[in-house]
RNA sequence: GCGAAAGUGGCGGAAUUGGCAGACGCACCAGACUUAGGAUCUGGCGGAGAAAUCCAUGGGGGUUCGAGUCCCCCCUUUCGCACCA
């Protein structure tokens, strides 16, 4: 028999041989029901867009997750690992107008090719339930969703100012603008165009996505970072200045609302700030010739400036309109500026400037010669500290009745005094904006409402749900959406009276695709519901999430958003979508993010066809820690396919006497054997231990070539027959159990060979025998004075006395010692042993 | 500018709590073997030195019996935020 076997390690031979038996047992990576008396956990990978191609980016998340989910079953959990394809966007529009293939068709052959390297990568799915997101089973649920959401006040339309990329042909989000520019598009400026839009309420949910960041502990802090800064809540208040028409006057009808963190400063206002796009500079320059072509060049500036990509090093500039405005705690009249570094879009698009106590403002007021007033103190000192002095802990001077008020006290005081004088409330803003999902595209989810010349904007009834995007249609870049030029699509009859109506022609954005569709994953197949909520209810929230770092804002603000959604809809009942996320680094080459530009492309396909899918996967997870970013070497991969050609010989060789062993007890383990097993137990300890949160998947792996490196040295020994078989047994299957969730195919197959039963992947995880593991004897360090002198053996239990005893008496120390005093003897048990010598 | 993370051999990286710096792998060097293979096996591999030893974790200080690890200052890289009032 062993003759007519290759000699050699052959994935080639291996793996296909595997993924067959896979592909035809579908239970295998199968998830129990919702009924299983199993613990459960719900691993996730973020789904990837179709492109047709996986890269290495894809291979190491992948990776990562399987192993995880392969560790999880063999820790006898009821696993649910599924995937699927975020599938629609523009991508396929492009593809269609480049080689005239419909989009529908190339994105299904996309996700067939996809899936086969899935597959081929060993990749442990539950096929079952896959989600494609452009299929009308599913995009029907969000349209379902969407109307929900319209019911309920979270979904309106407006007319707006929006970012309109020019390559892209649609409207943006704000969150898939970055540094101004297009998130697909690095070097293409974002438009701003005045267009109706639907948005979604997202800033209803502000306060509870920010407040649930702080209780997701299992997230990268580093991502809760972003979100917090992103939601940018402020807390201050609103005022009123009025614009003075006479002297003095402070009954103004026009009035000049400003936000301010700091209203405890206002008496150091010495002017008001206006926007360049603020509509009262508007009803200033029509009066002002002057003004005006000031204010337009001030406005062609920023966005001279937002061209060159560098908004933020814009010196700050600003121009006097003549006009007054006066300060309603004081009368006190102060000019009107318009400025060019106030946001027209956050807050009121107006300030009070307080050069005292603003680093801005100061700098402003020192280049226009503007007052400069000093209204807080320090604490306690009394004495006037350099301007501009910024501290919310201060008291308040130059403040009339203020005076000598604390800045929390006075901010809520002054607060009171504008409400009840009808000139200001609190007011808590945000930087985060609603969610605007209009896009004027063909390849996305048809935007299920129906515009009606009798009654105006209805929704369509969920009966004749899915609204379906027409199959055939000509895909152009020109302007507006291309569903406004299929009349077949946009002519319908009104659900309310009957008559003729237009249907919505934008889409959805693809974002909110991928918002819920791991709630789909419960229960895909489901064509009365988006899911069950009972089952969602077993499965979530989803234990742990695996993905890029690039979505901590986009896909997983969205995502907490609509699972809050889904919660008030009483459809689920967590909080939060995942209780852990991982962020795994990127795959770089020669130090340099993959493109094609760069020509740095490493391709899966070709490194699984040169070294198999088991080490590519493994050099995925040996090469760096999961979470940092890791420079693809293909020598490395040549390395990790050296070593499992060793683990297939070292295992195939003694796999006889192993047979023959197996499931028998070892009494009594001693010399090598005992130092093998120990060598063993050390092993699973700082495996299992690393799956349970520290996920240093690189030491894992270096701990197993330690193992074999250990096994290797003693081939003649077990060749002569020194390890009994009961021994063999527990290391060969051991050994094999612990690599199965890092290279899955010669894990099966060696399963096999050792005479296991079933699929490897329903073996019990081996359990880490604390005694045996432990060392009966080590050889502590010594040092004097802190450096290293010598190493002496003694019992692992040692204690100080008889640590003491050995160092001392140790040759080299004896020699480093004669003639000088020993001062002082410091012993960590177990660990070292220090002499402070004289 | 602000915030976070990181900086260790020729390279990727180890070193859970302060306790033998460089595990494991790559590359390289020497040797063995051979059905000459993308082999395999053995040994070596931070620097200086013949050696004993000494010097080494971005740089400089400090705490400690003892620091890659803790504290302070500085430099570099990456990421995030960048007039958010």
């Amino acid at each position: 028999m062993a003759d007519e076997k290759e000699l050699r390690y052959d994935p080639a031979a291996i793996e296909p041989k595997w993924q067959q038996r896979w592909a035809s047992d579908s239970k295998l990576y199968a998830a129990e029901p919702a009924t299983s008396a199993k613990p459960k956990y719900y691993v996730l990978e973020m789904l990837p867009y179709p492109s047709g191609q996986l890269h290495m980016g894809h291979v190491r998340n992948y990776s990562i997750g399987d192993a995880l989910a392969r560790h999880m079953w063999m820790r006898g959990h009821n696993v649910l690992h599924p995937m699927g394809w975020d599938a629609f966007g523009l991508p396929a529009e492009n593809a269609a107008l480049k080689n005239n293939t419909p989009p529908r068709e190339w994105t299904l052959a996309n996700i067939a090719a996809m899936k086969r390297q899935m597959q081929r990568l060993g990749l442990g799915y539950d096929w079952a339930t896959e989600v494609t997101t452009c299929l009308p089973d599913y995009y029907r649920w969000n349209q379902w969703f969407f109307l929900r959401m319209y019911e309920k006040g979270l979904v309106y339309r407006k007319k707006s100012k929006v970012n309109w990329c020019p390559q892209c042909a649609t409207v943006l989000a704000n969150e898939q603008v970055v540094d101004g520019c297009c998130w697909r598009h690095e070097d293409t400026i974002v438009e701003q165009r005045d267009l109706e839009q639907w948005f979604f309420r997202i800033t209803a949910y502000a306060d509870e996505l920010l407040a649930g960041l702080d209780k997701l502990e299992g997230w990268p802090e580093k991502v809760r970072t972003m979100q917090r800064n992103w939601i940018g809540r402020s807390e201050g208040t609103e005022v009123d200045f009025f614009v003075a028409e006479g002297e003095g006057e402070k009954t103004g009808k026009t009035r000049i609302r400003v936000f301010t963190t700091r209203v405890d400063t206002i008496f150091g206002a010495t002017s008001v700030q206006l926007a360049p796009q603020h509509a009262l500079v508007a009803t200033f320059t029509a009066t002002d010739p002057k003004l005006k072509a000031q204010v337009e060049e001030m406005i062609e500036q920023q966005k001279k400036a937002r061209e060159e990509g560098d908004l933020g090093a814009i010196e700050k500039h600003g121009v006097s309109t003549g006009r007054f405005a006066v300060n309603p705690y004081n009368g006190q009249r102060v000019p009107i500026w318009v400025a060019n570094y106030i946001l027209a879009d956050y807050g009121t698009g107006a300030i009070m400037s307080v050069p005292g106590h603003d680093e801005r403002d100061f700098e402003f007021a020192t280049k226009y010669g503007l007052p400069i007033v000093e209204v807080i103190r320090p604490a306690g000192e009394g004495a006037a500290a350099e301007l501009p002095f910024i501290s919310e802990d201060g008291v308040l001077v130059n403040s009339g009745e203020y005076d000598g008020l604390g800045c929390a006290e006075a901010e809520k005081k002054l607060q009171d005094v504008a409400v009840r004088g009808g000139f200001g409330e609190a007011k808590v803003t945000y930087r985060l904006k609603d969610w605007g999902v209009s896009r004027q595209r063909y390849w996305g989810t048809p935007i299920p409402m129906i515009n009606c010349d009798r009654d105006g904007l209805v929704a369509v009834p969920d009966e004749q749900l899915p609204v379906v995007l027409p199959p055939q249609i000509e895909i152009t870049q020109q302007g507006g959406s291309p569903l406004g030029r299929v009349p077949e699509f946009v002519n319908t009859t009104c659900p309310k009276c009957g008559g003729p109506a237009r249907r919505e022609t934008d889409t959805m954005d693809t974002f909110v695709d991928s918002s819920w569709y791991f709630y789909r994953y419960t229960d895909a197949k489901n064509s009365s519901a988006p899911f069950d909520p009972k089952v969602a209810k077993y499965w979530f929230p989803i234990d742990q999430y695996i993905g890029g770092v690039e979505h901590a804002i986009l896909h997983l603000i969205y995502s907490r958003y609509w699972t809050k959604v889904m919660r008030d809809l009483g459809l689920i009942v967590n909080d939060e979508p995942a209780e852990q996320l991982f962020t795994q680094g990127m795959v770089i080459k020669d130090g340099a993010k993959m493109s094609k530009s760069k020509g740095n492309v490493i391709s899966p396909d070709d490194m699984v066809a040169r070294y198999g899918a088991d080490s590519t996967r493994m050099y995925a997870l040996f090469a760096a820690p999961p979470d940092r970013d890791l420079d693809w070497q293909e020598d490395g991969v040549a390395g990790v396919s050296r070593f499992l050609a060793r683990v297939w010989r070292l295992v195939t060789k003694h796999a006889a006497v192993a047979r023959t062993g197996r499931g028998q007890k070892v009494e009594a383990p001693s010399g090598l054997t005992l130092k093998l097993l120990r060598k063993l137990h050390q092993t699973i300890a700082k495996i299992t231990q690393d799956f349970e949160g520290r996920w240093h998947f690189n030491t894992c792996v270096a701990a197993i070539m330690e193992l074999v490196n250990d096994l290797q040295a003693a081939d003649a020994q077990l060749t002569a027959g020194e390890v009994a078989a009961p021994a063999m047994s527990e290391l060969l299957n051991s050994l094999v159990l612990l690599l199965a969730p890092f290279a899955p195919f010669l894990s099966a197959e060696l399963w096999e060979e050792l005479g296991g039963e079933g699929d490897v992947l329903r073996a019990p995880w081996p359990a880490s025998d604390a005694a045996l593991a432990k060392e009966d004897e080590l050889e502590l360090p010594v040092q004097i004075n802190g450096k290293l002198v010598t190493l002496v053996r003694v019992a692992a239990g040692a204690d100080r006395k008889t640590i003491e005893e050995a160092a001392l008496g140790d040759e080299k120390v004896q020699s480093r010692i004669a003639g000088k005093t020993v001062e002082k003897v410091i012993v960590v048990p177990g660990r070292t042993c220090n002499l402070v010598v004289k």
